[in-house]
DNA sequence: GTGACTGCAAACGCTTTGCAATTGA
DNA sequence: TCAATTGCAAAGCGTTTGCAGTCAC
């Protein structure tokens, strides 16, 4: 089910404003932020006010059609839901983003719900360090 | 050696202002954020700006006398470093933080530098999730 | 004495909010 | 129709910065 149908059965309306955010999510390969939406938007949409990207971005994550991602700066990152939940390893030296599969984490989270007793949600999450061009 | 010896050696100076922010952190058995750090300073050196705070901060850090951590929030969170790299587990349900040992990240470690060539540097890490107390 | 440091005030970047006007269902 | 949504402008929040005065060494 797509984005659309979810938003209409959870009582919300499909404007274009909101329609072209989704696009905009979708078509990105990567991580974006709600700065890069709004020039994408307004590209095709001119005049979209970024508290409607906000606002919207808001809306989409409490329905979980997007993923929210801190990597580490002051401001936050965004990914379709669908495009799966991946990490991030992002070189201190170089600044390359290096995406990892959510398995690598199996030996971590078994070792927080054993010892901690805690249950982990790894979606959102960014390692740095220094990769492998950069030793 | 203690921080005031480490800035002294490095060509900083040692002010009253530095000299309690460097007691607070000290003292602080937790993270601490410049916000928190700023009113117990000003508690015993009234009229201490909060800039001082943040450009001690930087000079602190810089000289590895503090680890600092992103939490997730839009705010950073300092610790003394001699307290040990720890990580944090942070429930999103009730927000009670758990403090965890490096070690259980050995397994993680491994991985990313066989598998991604990759070389982390695990020293500020937060994981949310729901502890024990809220499933 | 002199350069490092401070307080102040203003600006920063990202995000949130109140409100009146608009619009999708 | 009419509540949901938008644009606008302003404020919020943590942080940074330029500058003139002050202080550690």
């Amino acid at each position: 089910m797509g984005c659309r149908e979810v938003l209409k059965q959870n009582g919300y309306r499909i404007t274009p404003q909101r329609s072209l955010i989704v696009d905009v999510l979708h078509d990105a390969e990567k991580h974006i932020t709600p700065e890069e939406i709004h020039k994408q938007v307004s590209a095709r949409f001119p005049e979209v006010n970024k508290s409607t990207i906000y606002r919207t971005l808001e809306v989409l994550k409490k329905l979980d059609l997007v993923d929210e991602t801190d990597l580490g700066g002051n401001k936050l990152y965004y990914h379709h839901a669908e495009h799966g939940h991946h990490h991030h390893l992002i070189c201190q030296n170089c600044g390359r983003t290096i995406e990892i599969e959510e398995e690598a984490f199996a030996p971590l989270k078994k070792i927080l719900v054993t010892r901690y007793g805690f249950d982990p949600d790894i979606r959102h999450l960014a390692i740095f360090g220094r990769c492998v061009n950069c030793d």
